[in-house]
DNA sequence: GATACTTTTTAAATTTTTTTAAAAAGTATT
DNA sequence: AATACTTTTTAAAAAAATTTAAAAAGTATC
């Protein structure tokens, strides 16, 4: 039998409510109430519990827009902290934000390879303890710890597939009981998606297509306003669909997958094999370079104008854009954002990207979509992880 | 402002209720509360006044399955009808249900030709308060009149882009003032897709992909137990996606859509086109036939065991396959369910379709997706327009 | 510059919903 | 066969949420 105590109802709405504050700015009790679809005395108390209990301030009175001034609220930023850790397949990133999401402590970079290495998860426990420790902040102080990972996780099971094998454990529980903090994982890309979504390109969009260029290709998809993950937890796998009979052989074992042929890690292969083959270009000493640095090293080249790396990020981009049409004929979304390592090429992708989808995509498809840029760009992830936190927090429940 | 009426409040659970019923067998006042996550006192009020309304209606106490026996209840057949409007490019169904969704009147076919046709709109409502007035049944105790129909329509504008202009004016609202009846349309496959999930081979599921196989190839998707349209409404648009970089030119003005591929249509044209060359089949007298009847007349070659045939289509399976790839890829649905005129055949197409799945797909995305052939069949289409009324019913507000 | 009409907030009254308790009608076990 | 424990339903009590009313503090307009 389910047993609901008086404090778990109560505190349902003062929940959704401290989000609400978190998610957006400036707000009166009749706009929260009005958001919130709930009465506004039972908001006026929400509020007034928060404020008492310090995860919420009056910001004084705001214009009136013709009758009694309305009293602001908002967020406190130092009532909570966030730990935030991004990760791709090579490196950890780790960061501890305030409620404003702005970084109390430096962000951290680690090199920590997934692929093969039993090592993986205990080096990550010890970095995010180390930080934390090092950061000074208080555990009580700290919501908990999101983290974004590659590979197939499954959220419910809490466990990740591909990497960070836990024994067979539960990989979320396994990592809060070694941090002593509630921990939440989700994929990368999904994660990159959700800070889109909630404070970026996308803020407040309904259906929204994230692309996170990367080493690969990820894909976060948002329906009616929230993260989908498909029926098992693998849904967005761009990378993958066939795209051409023929083409690179992809890590997956098939050929003509979009991440063998337009992923920065297959275009710094070519532009390696382009300068053996005596390509005129910035980019000569790349070819001493480990994959990854080359991939820096083209986008940066890039936005220095010089033409082989354009030629080749234009390349990739129309290949990209022909993978976005598909997705467009299936999904019609509002918006679509190229974010993730990869958008400070984003200028230079839009082109052929936009090119591609004229080009493969229904008129009244294409033109109503709406292809950006993420302004958020690198940072992405660890504000997705941070999200995740939040999203995920309970106020009662410590 | 908004305001609430008494009445709107309270009917609210109700009409759940009544609902509930309509998609459910039998079920005790426990059931019903346990699955609407409402209050028993609460659902126990609304039965007692669905009872007294005649909706719903006692059956009897069951086993007891450890205490009192349940006092189970379920809907009555004849409190409502449901007008059911099935459309294709070519032709028109219409047939009346009860709420066991068992057809009252026989089902009527029409010949109506959808393009370049300016009385279409006008015949279709003559067809349908030609039938309703046959029927002899009050229009007191119909719902309401659900109508699927080709084309991009605009649930939330009532209106269809494709065919069927109502002079700009909303389609909807047009077609209920001519009938004095409430209307509801919708995209054909999203109904099938509906249809499916609620009454078909994929019941209650969350994540849907039903496949419209008819002489085009339309895609219904439930996402998280919801028809799913997109931002726009034309969500599902997988017959244009692009397969190959040749092959024949589609009606879209592209080259490579499925549906110039794949479809019952260009099966058709690929038959005659074979049996021009000489090709051996029982086919050989549909050369005389227009398309309609070819298509129909394949598939029942095809169930004969005719080469010739089940070759075609198992060539159109398999690029259906690989679409289904691209699909399974982004959605990683629970189930795909093979719909619609084309359900006939369905267990011709399987063997081709899941094969071009296991080359396309990677393994664990195909291992966790199911591949069905309904057993609706060609009824899909208006068991979901029926459902659309019902979906839709307001039982305060007629 | 008073009057009429806003919007926001607070307080009181009502309504709605849920919880608790009790009754009805079973099964399982000693 | 009696006792203990179920599940379902009904009735009464308690809690929660909304509506209504009123107060506070504005804007617009004649």
């Amino acid at each position: 039998m389910e047993i609901k105590t008086k404090t778990d109802r109560q505190s349902g709405l003062t929940d959704k409510v401290l989000k609400h504050f978190y998610f957006n700015d400036e707000l009166s009790c009749a706009e929260v109430s009005e958001h919130l679809d709930k009465s506004i005395p039972l908001v006026a108390k929400s509020i007034a519990e928060l404020v008492v209990e310090g995860f919420v301030v009056e910001q004084g009175y705001a214009q009136s827009s013709g009758g009694r001034r309305p009293l602001k609220y908002s967020i406190k930023a130092d009532a909570l902290y966030l730990v935030a850790v991004a990760m791709d397949q090579l490196s950890v990133r780790i960061g501890l934000f305030d409620l404003l999401n702005k970084p109390v402590v430096d962000v951290q970079s680690f090199e920590l390879k997934l692929l093969n290495n039993d090592e993986a998860l205990k080096m990550l426990i010890k970095y995010i303890n180390k930080y934390i420790a090092a950061s000074g902040i208080a555990k009580e102080k700290i919501a908990g710890i999101g983290i974004g990972m590659p590979g197939f996780i499954n959220i419910s099971e809490g466990i990740n597939y591909t990497y960070l094998d836990a024994g067979g454990q539960n990989l979320r529980e396994y990592i809060g009981e070694a941090t002593d903090l509630p921990v939440f994982i989700d994929n990368d890309s999904s994660l990159i998606a959700l800070a889109e979504q909630r404070f970026g390109a996308a803020k407040a969009q309904k259906e929204v297509m994230v692309i996170n260029l990367g080493w690969g290709i990820g894909l976060g998809m948002i329906i009616n306003g929230k993260l989908f993950r498909g029926h098992d937890g693998f849904a967005g796998e761009l990378s993958h669909i066939p795209l051409s009979e023929d083409g690179a052989l992809c890590s997956c074992g098939k050929q003509g997958c979009l991440e063998a042929e337009a992923s920065m890690l297959a275009v710094a292969e070519k532009a390696i094999a382009g300068i053996k083959e005596g390509k005129i270009s910035s980019l000569k000493h790349i070819i001493e370079d480990p994959n990854k640095l080359a991939g820096d090293a083209i986008m940066d080249a890039a936005n220095n104008g010089d033409h082989f790396a354009i030629d080749l990020l234009s390349d990739a981009g129309y290949k990209i854009g022909k993978a976005l049409a598909i997705l467009t004929h299936i999904m019609n979304p509002q918006t679509i954002v190229l974010s993730g390592r990869g958008a400070r090429v984003g200028k230079i992708l839009l082109a052929p990207i936009q090119q591609a989808m004229n080009k493969y995509c229904i008129p009244r498809l294409v033109s109503n979509t709406r292809l950006k840029v993420s302004e958020l760009g690198f940072d992405a992830e660890l504000v997705g992880a941070a999200v995740l936190v939040m999203e995920n927090y309970n106020k009662e429940k410590v």
